[in-house]
DNA sequence: ACTGTTCTAGAATACTTATTCTATTTTGAG
DNA sequence: CTCAAAATAGAATAAGTATTCTAGAACAGT
């Protein structure tokens, strides 16, 4: 019976991340977005019930698939090895999908939405960030035996944090990271590895 | 002659400063700052000429301030303790400084003007981004012998952008950065200097 | 061919924004 | 006391924004 569509929510989306990704969330209103797509404003609003809506979907798809690897990096065995990877894996993932980055690393979330998530998405945006904190709380377990806040906070340095800064410069220059920024991503989490695991783990061993 | 002025440009810059730091640069509407004020807003273009050079003078104002305390730490000597130093330096300035710190490393430039510097605000844009480039330049030439694009990117990781890495989670909860912080800070900045100074300064050693 | 559903189309609305304009007030020197 | 300069005051303007609304077009099953 309907008639077909032309603006797929998936075209639409396509149009927002690019566009965010590019210029910035702010650059995305309606009339750009559908501007890019050549359709009329009214047409958005058939698909996405607000801005935020939209928005909130780019930046959640991407967070979600940037972390659902990530997650499955830091998962990995032996614990240190797999901390490494990870930490390892952000400057690789920027270089292969840098609009994603773009998007996840260059943004935050209060910059595509202002206030608070839409309803249908907030269930979806707890999850993702329970998962997160759930990831590290266990690699933090494996990797020292504890899961506090200081050494949560020196395992979140390791494998995002310092990552994270390595990369920045060059995606606010718009290129794609040089090799020695995954020496540097080594080179800074081994030494705040080293902070949970070294001193003590010699320790240990010495006692035994 | 002329009437007492009930509005500094000093005042307004406190307001403008205020919100930013407070709810980001977007909030800073003109609407906004006069209200904190109690102000028209005509008397607001009666000090500045539009909202972007209101707004970049915040920016600059804290950028210059930020830049000038850290280059004179930078600049201090031995080279590689002024490098810790400075790495250092970065989350105690976050501590004392917070509204400052959190325009200065929270924002960027684009995001409070959108396009580029106003006409009186361009010469010093250039001047602090050129003594930056300078300070680094010099420092990392006094620590290593060299300066290519290679030795700079690491120095700079170890004394802007990890003490920012390590810094920022702190920021965006509005908290002061834990002890915690500094340890990661020291360790972070002595492995990347180490990729500087550590194999090729022993090697040197020992060729002697 | 008809018909109801789903879509496109784009004008209309309500609101927020920066900015300008036209008074009006204050103030101190002559 | 007068007057001109420099300030306040706040309404008016012009864009740009998200969002809503009404009309028309396409299409699958009957």
């Amino acid at each position: 019976m309907p008639r077909q569509a032309a603006f797929h929510p998936h075209l639409i989306l396509d149009a927002a991340s690019r566009l965010a990704a590019r210029d910035g969330p702010a650059a995305a209103t309606i009339a750009r977005i559908a501007g890019e797509l050549g359709a009329p404003t009214g047409s958005i609003y058939h698909r996405f019930a607000s801005r935020d809506v939209l928005l909130g979907e780019v930046w959640l798809g991407a967070a979600e698939a940037f972390q659902r690897d990530f997650g499955a990096v830091l998962a990995g065995d032996p614990p240190r090895e797999a901390a490494l990877a990870a930490a390892a894996f952000v400057p690789a993932r920027v270089r292969r999908r840098a609009d994603e980055a773009r998007l996840r690393l260059l943004h935050r979330r209060e910059d595509f939405l202002g206030g608070a998530w839409p309803g249908e998405l907030a269930a979806r945006a707890r999850a993702l960030q329970r998962a997160a904190v759930a990831g590290l709380h266990e690699a933090c377990q494996r990797l020292c035996g504890r899961a506090d806040a200081e050494a949560l906070r020196v395992l979140r340095f390791a494998v995002v944090d310092a990552p994270l800064a390595a990369v920045l410069p060059h995606l606010h220059a718009r290129e794609a990271p040089p090799p020695v920024v995954d020496a540097l991503v080594r080179a800074s989490a081994e030494a705040a590895l080293a902070m949970l695991t070294g001193p003590q783990s010699r320790r240990r061993a010495q006692r035994r």
